[in-house]
DNA sequence: ATTAGACCCTGATCGC
DNA sequence: TGCGATCAGGGTCTAA
């Protein structure tokens, strides 16, 4: 599912149709995802305006007039499809509902949010704007990996205190929050470094450059509009190519595009890991 | 506290 | 065409 960037492509997609708009009416199709909703979630969502749109690591949170705050995960293979408005240049006639059409709402202004989520990994909540910093899903996680809290000494002292392989560490979201399993198998591909290394054997130059890198891949592949494999799709329906931009994710077998090695495929704690084994060491 | 593994759920794909 | 095994971008929970 979806990683920063393509959280932050459906953010950008969602901002022109619910920012600043009241949800003219919200239906809950099931109680719970793999989590309950929260109670009477679409009594609570429906009349309310969207005043901001923001993101904090892989959630959305939107703020409502209501002094609520409505915090949303995509888990593996959530989307947020948009219809019935114009956007990019097309419009998007209402579809027929869909197999796992979770939470439909209504904006004003005529478009129509489905959030639909086969796997139901998902998560959906309702809190006081004033408690969202405090809630159990966010107050866990690490700093944002574009934030000022996440600097060079920030990474070298946490990695140094780690024994976890390197790539199992920077997917652990409370050292960093953001990076998903390909977007780490990307960075490490570009810095050269072996994802089975245990992460305090890094040199700290090594630390100094994922800093670096970690934003570069993150920032290349928004603007690129994420990656779209099997589930992803951004708001407007489109998909990102930034999967087209992979160098490792998914290429297992393949010549390396800097040495021509074959490329490698391990398992770390249940994720698979990609990594030439000739340049990354 | 850290870490590995099972688990949550559906769907796509691949080998037979 | 069908069937089982395997895999998938997420996170949580348990037990060692």
């Amino acid at each position: 599912m979806p990683e920063l960037p393509e959280v932050e492509t459906v953010r950008r997609g969602l901002l022109p149709v619910m920012e600043g708009r009241v949800i003219i009416k919200a239906r809950v199709n099931r109680p719970d995802l793999r989590r309950p909703f929260p109670e009477r979630m679409a009594e609570r969502l429906t009349g309310v305006r969207v005043k901001t749109l923001r993101r904090r690591s892989k959630y959305i949170l939107a703020d409502l007039s209501s002094g609520e705050t409505l915090l949303i995960h995509l888990g593996m293979s959530g989307r947020m499809l948009i219809s019935g408005a114009t956007v990019g240049g097309f419009h998007h006639d209402h579809p027929a509902p869909a197999k796992h059409d979770h939470v439909v709402l209504d904006m004003e202004g005529g478009a129509r949010i489905t959030f639909n989520d086969a796997r139901r990994f998902g998560a959906m909540d309702l809190i006081p704007a004033t408690t969202v910093d405090a809630h159990p899903l966010l107050a866990v996680l690490g700093p944002e990996p574009f934030g000022n809290d996440f600097h060079e000494d920030y990474l070298a002292d946490r990695l140094r205190i780690r024994a976890t392989p390197v790539k199992s560490a920077l997917l652990d979201q409370h050292l960093v929050a953001g990076l998903g399993n390909i977007y780490v198998c990307e960075v490490l591909f570009r810095a050269g470094i072996h994802p089975a290394r245990p992460a305090r054997d890094l040199s700290s130059s090594e630390a100094v450059s994922l800093v670096t890198l970690i934003r570069e891949v993150l920032a290349e592949a928004i603007e690129a509009g994420g990656s779209s494999l099997k589930d992803y799709r951004k708001a407007d329906g489109e998909l990102g190519y930034f999967q087209h931009s992979f160098r490792v994710y998914d290429r297992e077998g393949q010549p390396c595009l800097s040495c021509g090695a074959t490329l490698e495929r391990i398992v770390q704690s249940g994720r698979s890991s990609f990594f030439c084994p000739v340049c990354q060491r």
